[in-house]
DNA sequence: CTGGACTCTCCCCCGGTGGGAGAGTCCACG
DNA sequence: CGTGGACTCTCCCACCGGGGGAGAGTCCAG
């Protein structure tokens, strides 16, 4: 067993990595050296060792954190190892479909902006029966989805009769956990004129009612993939603050033609509409 | 023009930025606040600066790096801001095919490693013909392809006979620029024979001639795309550490079956060859 | 005038690596 | 047995885009 030892050069070449990364690797515990020489710290390398390395070489081309990789050396089970890099092949996956959706964007906004036409407009009160759902920021899209799917059941099956689009209401700030709701505009409710609205809740269950107060808002109208809708909301909250107004949440999104109208996405058209104050240059209560 | 203007903390909730970024927006010269207080240091911002602040808030969305979005900001020429956005949008996706090339391979990990068998054979020497190119490290594939394709029609029109695969010869050290070559068997080429070899240049222009000498080789086999091979890499330099070798350049591919043969990537088959040194345990010249 | 909310600067932290300074070590050659 | 050059050591700083927190100062409504 009188294999030789390299030094960290020679192993740094043998195995494509810096002797940077190598110091590092000792230093974090990822890949110690079989041998530090107590006297010169000098780290020598066995040359079975260069397995590992090469195998922290490879993962980090796959860009495992150093920490994953070090769990998947420590972890001598292979069901062990193969979970963790299921979790971060699944981790990828979903940054691939961010970036997927970044480039769209992208792509957007460097062939010219759509140049959004923000209107101020008067919009009149509405009375929405809505279904509420609470998730992360993340899964808004998911989850209005599965909003929209309830609503039009429930509706459906309580023979209550709406007019024009779904709307879907989102809270002014956004938080780690997102309140949504989407609604239908109902003329009446059975059992909840009159009532407090916002907390009425219809006798088909999971149906709320909210009262949509009128007043001036700002409105764009956003065609396309919901994934860019924030090209659409940069537009309008520029304007927001350009014409000296207040945002007052919630923002209302209207589907005018959506996921139901079995066309193409680049086909749906969203109007994003956001109630404003318009303040005078006096103090606000 | 007395605009009220907005503390750090109001200004960061109608733009949905924290104070931490406001701050350092304004310490990198990004968005400084228009006043500044010379007593307290307080910033105050005015609220037509909401619309860079949504700006940078949105490309930040995109993950466009911070001096990126000052340089938009900053060239008023929207052909310049088109030009510096599709430069980004082009290094994203980019980024999003690497992404999609570790996903495969991460995938292909994670459920189970192909496990290559790596055999230690004696291989004879060849003459090739080959055809060199020097790329960057990135674009390894695309020069390979270009020079199988120029090979092919040097050797076809020169009259030249070859057998077996195509080669693909690599340095063993992988610097920024890497030189390849791809060659094909030739038994014997005229003019050529006798001479020295490594430098010879055929009639045909452009046709190397390049000496593989014979002797211990490891070698494995790749299935699959060309994207996994590093997979098989490493598989084969693990084994030349844990047998106690050393391997010498250049490293070689051969194209068993590859594009040229019409059929899905799948299918594709590479053989991986690498020169070994036994080294017996004593000294190294 | 006071208390609570707000803001300031300054420092440390994340991940993974590169660069460089200054000092110490190793080894082959003379 | 020197010596010089290559190698290695430890430390510190930098990147990027922030987050967290300490300790001090400020603002404003009641």
């Amino acid at each position: 067993m009188h294999h030789e030892l390299l030094t960290i050069g020679r192993f740094a070449r043998l195995t494509r990595l810096s002797v940077k990364q190598l110091r590092h690797y000792d230093e974090i515990g990822l890949l110690a050296p079989v041998r530090v020489d107590p006297a010169t710290g000098y780290r020598y390398y066995a040359a079975d060792q260069a397995r590992d390395a090469l195998t922290i070489a490879l993962l980090r081309d796959l860009d495992l954190p150093l920490a994953v990789i070090g769990e998947t050396l420590a972890s001598g089970a292979p069901d062990t190892r193969a979970k963790i890099l299921r979790g971060e092949r699944d981790r990828l996956a979903a940054r691939i479909t961010r970036d997927q959706g970044r480039l769209r964007m992208l792509s957007r906004v460097a062939e010219g902006l759509p140049s959004y036409e923000v209107t101020l407009e008067r919009e009149h009160g509405r009375r929405l029966a809505v279904v509420r759902a609470t998730c992360a920021a993340a899964d808004v899209g998911k989850a209005v989805g599965e909003c929209a799917v309830r609503l039009t059941g429930l509706l459906g099956a309580s023979g209550v009769r709406w007019q024009g689009p779904l709307w879907g209401l989102y809270p002014l700030d956004l938080e780690e956990r997102v309140s949504v709701a989407v609604g239908a505009e109902v003329a009446g409710v059975a059992g909840v004129d009159g009532g407090r609205p916002g907390d009425e809740r219809l006798d088909s269950g999971g149906l709320d009612v909210e009262e949509l107060a009128g007043g001036a808002v700002l409105s764009t109208v956003h065609s396309g993939a919901y994934g860019e809708l924030p090209l659409a909301y940069h537009a309008l909250f520029t304007a927001v603050h350009e014409r000296g107004l207040t945002a007052r949440g919630p923002v209302r999104e209207a589907y005018l033609v959506g996921p139901g109208d079995d066309v193409a996405v680049e086909e749906y058209r969203t109007r994003l509409v956001v109630a404003v104050d318009e303040e005078e240059e006096e103090a606000v209560a």
